[in-house]
DNA sequence: GGTAATTTGTCCGTATGTATT
DNA sequence: CAATACATACGGACAAATTAC
């Protein structure tokens, strides 16, 4: 049931696509094997040499096709291969706090990781960060949503020093001073148990439940440079997001 | 910084989508605007209308400009939109069991959602589920992982039926068995604790602290079709997901 | 290693179709 | 209806990359 619309007119670099792709679908060309050459589909479809460019070009962007010159144009994939997205536009929308609220530092130091930090921050043992302890308020009420352990990569400890009216998080602190962009983020979300220390700051008993988020924050140049683990008792905060699929 | 590499021999097409891409980042032409025809570009650039053409669509894959027939290429972006692509190829990649476990049903039988209900499902009040009430166990010790509410639209009935030797998510099951596929997924992670309700069957104790996830497929032609709520206690359960930055 | 043949990449000019104004 | 502007299609030319001899 892949051809769903005979009815409808198709430009004829529309039908010579979509042909191939059933052909590669059917598996008439196995993965790794190439495609007639341009000009011999040229004289198969009666179509000039840029109807059938156009027809390969699109299933070169959906990932079933790689050309290269010399050589020809071969399959890497019997199917467009579908991605998950998350919808948002930056990696600072992943938490979203409400703008009435901002963030309190409570104490800077420099620390090398020990064994059991350098397992949560996946780095060596030897490697020395900044540790940022930090809670986030409420603008107002000055209530406490959450407790913040961020560990910085030395060479960013600049933005600790930094006034922050607008209560930006510290990734975008980070870019708006570095021009350092994070390429990937690896979150980590789990339940835990508020422990002596954070009970008396976040006003709650030892022992509440808590939602615990470790976010891991890294490009090809830094490697790994920022990662946070934020604590948030139970109902004061909720992770959600959505995913939508999407065709390459 | 955007003009990099000026040393490297850029060809004709990548030259004038260049010089368009500055002047649209320099808002040459605001959003909403029209770029000078294709006509006229052709004049300016000294190339050929294939050429120009081949400029501005590179524009649109990045989500810079919109072209209409008959009336003109416009600007809808200052700069390309960045997206944030959780790497997973398919929503069932979203929640990752073990293998070796399984989901055991408990009770299965249609309901009207209450209003309490309906909020959690986002549906109306009217509207009848199949609600499926499981446990998800290991294979070999049958401890249990994690209490599984589901709310099934009533066309899709026949999946609480199939044998499921596989341990395959509900999802799955419906994907096969209706060829239905999810387009969009909603998911919302918060703390809870254990009621009296999940206490016996989980093994722990009443007000033990636990991650519940919420999850909502739909997709355009069924609307709202499935909708999970999991219960994982403490320490049994990670959610954890990637995240990379996409240039569409 | 070098040359020739093959194949894709870029570019041109032109003609016709289709949607909008 | 007419003019305008993008969409599709054709055929030809040369460049660049790859392969085979």
């Amino acid at each position: 049931m892949t051809t769903s619309k005979q009815s409808a007119k198709l430009t004829r670099y529309q039908l010579v696509a979509q042909v191939l792709r059933q052909e590669i679908a059917a598996g008439t060309y196995g993965i790794g094997q190439c495609l007639p050459t341009e000009h011999e589909l040229c004289q198969r479809f009666s179509a000039s040499r840029s109807t059938i460019r156009k027809a390969i070009e699109g299933m070169r962007d959906l990932g079933l096709v790689e050309a290269r010159s010399g050589y020809g144009t071969f399959v890497i994939s019997l199917q467009p291969q579908e991605k998950v997205v998350q919808t948002l536009s930056s990696f600072e929308d992943l938490m979203q706090y409400p703008a009435e609220t901002y963030r309190k530092q409570l104490e800077v130091r420099t620390i090398k990781a020990s064994p059991e930090l350098a397992l949560m921050l996946q780095s060596s043992t030897e490697r020395e960060w900044l540790w940022l302890q930090a809670m986030r308020l409420t603008q107002y009420s000055q209530a406490p949503i959450s407790w913040l352990d961020a560990y910085i990569a030395l060479e960013f400890s600049d933005v600790v020093g930094l006034p922050n009216p607008a209560g930006a998080s510290l990734l975008k602190q980070i870019q708006d001073l570095y021009g350092v962009q994070a390429a990937n983020a690896r979150v980590e979300v789990f339940v835990t148990a508020i422990d002596e220390k954070l009970s008396e700051p976040l006003g709650v008993a030892r022992g509440t439940p808590a939602l615990a988020i470790i976010r891991r924050y890294s490009n090809p140049e830094d490697g790994s440079y920022l990662v946070t683990r934020s604590v948030h008792p139970e109902n004061r905060f909720r992770l959600n997001f959505d995913l939508e699929k999407h065709l390459p």
